[in-house]
DNA sequence: AATTTATTTGGAATGGTTCTAATTCGCACT
DNA sequence: AGTGCGAATTAGAACCATTCCAAATAAATT
């Protein structure tokens, strides 16, 4: 099974600058609560208020980010916690974790397959909807003999203003 | 126009467990000196030798691979310059760095478009050569006002025993 | 040959992330 | 309700790839 090490949004609506929230989610089966007693793992207040963040603004926040936001709500706590909490979702895979080369690590939750765009003006991150036949057409290409466990697709580059999506 | 931060390899053959050097690679139409010297660089040993070691072994070493392979030729050469060099040439477009999440950058000479596929078990990088028109295809799946300068495509996973390239 | 400018160099600094050891927490079992 | 025990959190140190810096060297230009 090939997984896509990508990030997830319903599909941004580029008619106004206006952004759209996603309406209908892809939502997990069960709460964030329940993937993570089935790893066998706790649900914290850490940890949920992190993914809470997370699904709340999805503009794929670097840990650094995230600690800002999330010292809002638990004031007291560590930026290694943070970390902690990031992998575990990346672990059960409530979350994904994006990467454009040797910059910070963003993140967000997990949804369905698609790609990145880093606009490098603005600094922002976006999803792309990545139709399933295309994706049949990348993974074709591998010779006999190469098994992928996950692929990443992501553009750079910059949206043109009157796109601007948030 | 879209560049694919992508590094390039003749499509290897997987017949056997032979590694197969390319043959007729798409040589730059100009030497490294040229290329350097036309972008108002200077050609130096360093920057000759480093290219050269990058054109010999097409394993898509590290900056410490480099380093250590230079070091033989150039026993004085500093990692600091191994840096600079290797920045230098993927400046002038005669090299490519490739990431695989946040591990060190590799590089390799740049060339034709194509995607990577990183082997989990051995550590190894190989080329998988992008067909244009499915290159043309994902470049349409962007949403209008969305330029993007560069793409990329890494796989991850693990490769057959009897499909070993290298 | 002298001057300017680019390049190299070693070592210090940076910055994101991980590690460590100690504390705290949550749950299971009395 | 109290206790014990493994899991989770925490602060700070450590790590490591990479970049920065200031001095030394080399190459091009005058």
């Amino acid at each position: 099974m090939v997984l896509i090490r990508t990030c997830d949004l319903e599909p941004f609506q580029l008619t106004d600058g206006v952004p759209i929230m996603p309406t209908t989610t892809t939502m997990p089966t069960e709460t964030a609560a329940q993937t993570l007693t089935d790893s066998g793992l706790r649900s914290t207040p850490q940890r949920e208020v992190i993914y809470s963040i997370l699904l709340n603004k999805r503009d794929h926040p670097t840990a650094d980010e995230v600690y800002a936001r999330v010292k809002t709500e638990l004031p007291s706590i560590s930026l290694a916690t943070v970390y902690n909490c990031l992998e575990t979702l990346v672990g059960c895979n409530l979350v994904r974790a994006v990467n454009f080369d040797r910059e910070p690590t963003r993140y967000c939750p997990n949804l369905r397959p698609h790609a990145h765009f880093h606009d490098e003006n603005l600094g922002s991150t976006y999803d792309i909807d990545l139709p399933p036949d295309l994706l049949e057409q990348i993974k074709a290409i591998l010779p006999p003999g190469y098994n992928a466990s996950s692929i990443e697709i992501s553009f750079r580059g910059h949206t043109a203003p009157e796109a601007a999506q948030n």
